[in-house]
DNA sequence: AGACTGTATTATTTTCATTCATACAGATGG
DNA sequence: CCATCTGTATGAATGAAAATAATACAGTCT
């Protein structure tokens, strides 16, 4: 399933995995059935302990990206709306602004901002 | 110097700082020669230790915003470039992904993305 | 039956942000 | 000159969260 963790980069490991999959259902990579790789198999995997990877997977169900069959395993589903839409809208308000936050730190230029998303939107989806 | 942060965000306080300072800046709100609100000032207003004001300083003195001069006070200086053209690129990089990481687990659309970070760069800048 | 799956629980370790308590030195204004 | 601000530095203690570890149990499949 081609995951990749850091361990150096302060960003919680059961996060990076959350936000790794997210992003391969988002770009079709991942599609509705697929079947995922077991917990313990992706924790040996990465090297992590299978608590790590189920509490990943658990959130990503609860953000109702994946369906859960016990005893068969983790499977996309059909994509379910778990939040209201004052949550949703509240923590991609959050996302932007830390993005924003991060992007006027560097300095980086409006233009810049924008070419370096476009270019991520685009090449991959 | 209205500062605002929240404790059960997860986000650091320093980071927290770190970040509200930059956008200030980046926006003008802060100019070149500005001072800001001291160490202890600043942690009495928020309710925190002046290590963690402290901590946020110097992170933005490392990334050239700000200037110290010892016994007067934290100034905002002359943009200083204190990155590589490659540490900065990987920042920047490591910024779009994250946010497109969480943008994905919400199922935002593509379009609704760029909305989104295009009426927080306009309304702000 | 055996070998996988997810799930659950409890304890422990580790890491990091934060607080607390001091202390010291430079700058400033009365 | 002295009081009071400023930043800086240090070391210890606290707290919270992530991650590990060790099991155990139940469902599924061949």
């Amino acid at each position: 399933m081609r995951l990749s963790i850091s361990t150096n980069t302060g960003e919680p490991i059961f996060r990076q995995i959350v936000g790794q999959v997210s992003r391969m259902v988002y770009r079709g990579q991942l599609r509705v059935g697929d079947e995922l790789s077991s917990v313990r198999v992706l924790a040996e995997e990465l090297g992590v302990n299978p608590n790590t990877v189920a509490r990943a997977y658990q959130e990503l169900v609860q953000g109702g990206l994946l369906e859960s069959r016990p005893g068969r395993g983790f499977f996309v589903g059909e994509r379910r709306n778990t939040f209201s839409d004052e949550e949703r809208a509240r923590r991609l308000d959050a996302a932007v602004e830390s993005f924003l936050q991060e992007a006027a730190f560097l300095g980086t230029p409006a233009s810049e901002i924008k070419a370096a998303l476009n270019s991520k939107l685009k090449s991959t989806l």
